[in-house]
DNA sequence: TGATATAGATTACGAACGCAATCTAAAAAG
DNA sequence: CTTTTTAGATTGCGTTCGTAATCTATATCA
């Protein structure tokens, strides 16, 4: 059946969500269109209409992943202006981000799977990164010295490392030692 | 045809030796059975006859990888005694390593795939965390101060994670730069 | 040494699933 | 009312993992 022109913008625009969640969990190879399209409530016939292909949607997927991702750096921020570094290490660093594959980080969650995309994919994860960057790079400024900018990058490392680190060991307990480590080493590095 | 013995376990360490490649240049789920088999030079229909699934494969597969990769650590340490931790830096965070994907750290080309996967795979890759840590861990005692498990843990987690990030963006400039980054901080980290 | 059982490999097959394209029917837009 | 746009069904074709039947050279044992 067909729907209003506003109703099929929503519908696309709801699929790229839930794509950008069921990416995350299951990895751009780990599901099919169908699935993907069912799980916006559509059937997989539509598919074309809404997108080049399914690196398309990838695509789009991945940037939508990554805009929520710093939009919840944005708020944590906002919401502890005392404490901005702490606000984004105590969610980030902790062990029910670990455990939250398909709301998580877009980057520690379909990382090793960007990196054999194609240049669109990455083009959605270099935006993204570069926003992580930007926030870090501000709330680094006012706390530590100078090169913020150098500096933010090796945080941003550090815990991306971690998570994924976290994330492909069994034993919890090494799990959180390594994110404890990593929340360690950042507070050190920022203050430096 | 039949083949010898010791024929039959050499052609099942290539298939594990194969797929410990192919794994990390295409992921777990971007290459079937049949081309893996072909990779070793030897058809499909056998695989069954040497493994019970893919994911044990897999799990052989990163195993293997890691046993060669933290082998590579210890190497280059063995090559530079009098600065191990420069040695493991400049091949880890180099532009080489992140060009090569088939043969450079499993962590960083599988790392998101694993953490999808059964506990056969995590726990290859667990048991090669758990090498790099005490390699860097012994690297570490040797040049400052105490804490080397928890500040190996910071380390590996930002030369992980650096190598992650340069390979999902296009920019080279921006790759380089996080490479660069992270080898400052890991230097400083370790001299803390 | 010679007969036999069997491991290792091959081809073939099956059911499910992958992405993509085409066609249809219907509703919205003009 | 006519044109456009859309959801959905259907189809196509390749590939996926896994199983089964077959073949043959090698081990094993008499």
């Amino acid at each position: 059946m067909r729907v209003s022109r506003v109703q099929a913008a929503e519908n696309r625009q709801n699929v790229i969500n839930v794509a950008s969640r069921l990416f995350r969990s299951r990895g751009f190879d780990g599901i099919g269109l169908k699935d993907l399209m069912e799980g916006a409530g559509l059937t997989q016939g539509g598919f074309y209409k809404q997108f080049a292909s399914k690196e398309d949607l990838a695509a789009q997927a991945s940037r939508r992943a990554l805009e929520s991702a710093s939009l919840r750096w944005s708020t944590a921020i906002a919401e502890h202006p005392e404490d901005p570094l702490g606000a984004v290490i105590a969610f980030y660093l902790s062990p029910e981000h670990r455990e939250e594959r398909m709301d998580g980080c877009p980057v520690v969650a379909l990382g090793s799977d960007a990196a054999r995309q194609g240049n669109e994919v990455k083009a959605s994860f270099e935006a993204g990164i570069k926003a992580y960057l930007e926030i870090l790079g501000r709330v680094i400024a006012e706390t530590g010295g100078e090169e913020s900018s150098g500096k933010a990058m090796a945080i941003l490392s550090t815990m991306v490392g971690a998570l994924t680190l976290s994330r492909v060991v069994n034993d919890p307990d090494l799990a959180r030692a390594i994110l404890d480590a990593a929340v360690k080493q950042v507070r050190e590095a920022a203050a430096a």
